[in-house]
DNA sequence: TTTACATATTCCCATATAAGCATGTATTAT
DNA sequence: ATAATACATGCTTATATGGGAATATGTAAA
């Protein structure tokens, strides 16, 4: 078997690749509030419509968003729970982050009590 | 000035590209137990040496590691202050996950007491 | 059944990898 | 000064985009 380069993981391998593209978020930012046509997602978003719909087909294909059809519309709406494995990954860096600023403060006031 | 296509954003274009990679979330879930040399990642991750350098020059670019001489060894270590924004993004779709398991709990209540 | 509307898909192309391999650069040891 | 150690960087290559433009598909309205 001969080597096969994986470049960068593909877009559509985990909610990871799908949101580090900046309008993905802003997609899922706009769909949390509230299930939508594509159209208003490109109103909202000033984007063109291709465009709305490859980001939501990626967004689709890791399960982050969940869609339906009504009449001519297809409406989309997030799928919260995809969003978790990211945010409980990022999570596990909160303490050490908490400890840094917990030094920074410590360093403020020990300025203040040698004033 | 002509069309310029951004295929893709770099991964050193912010957080969330840099940690998109697998290798690299690794590399800074092992360097956020303590302060480590290149050469200790290389030997935990199982990866080639100029990969992890190439990983690691990513990670500095953004912020999310922080580097110091000592000797020979080049001593890295995470700056928690940076994932930050990873979670605090996810973090605003926590209520819609926990409304979508309120509403599972809710069906599988209904159900008990049906019987 | 045309027509209009809403969305999805295809093709093209410049760009940015990530891994392998070779080589360059510090810094310490001999 | 030379060798060895620890990293960083450069080069090549197959791959996966994301935007633009054009076109296809599906549904409802006239």
């Amino acid at each position: 078997m001969y080597y096969s380069p994986m470049a960068r993981a593909a877009t559509t391998s985990d909610a990871f690749n799908a949101v580090a593209e900046p309008r993905r978020r802003d997609i899922l930012s706009y769909l949390a509030l509230q299930e939508r046509p594509v159209g208003d997602i490109v109103v909202a978003l000033g984007l063109e419509q291709p465009s709305v719909s490859k980001h939501l087909r990626v967004l689709k294909d890791v399960g982050l968003v969940r869609v339906r059809r009504e009449g001519r519309h297809m409406l989309y709406r997030v799928n919260a729970e995809a969003i978790r494995p990211l945010h409980e990954w990022a999570g596990t860096f909160e303490r050490f982050w908490r400890h840094q600023l917990q030094k920074v403060k410590e360093r403020a006031e020990e300025k203040m009590t040698k004033v």
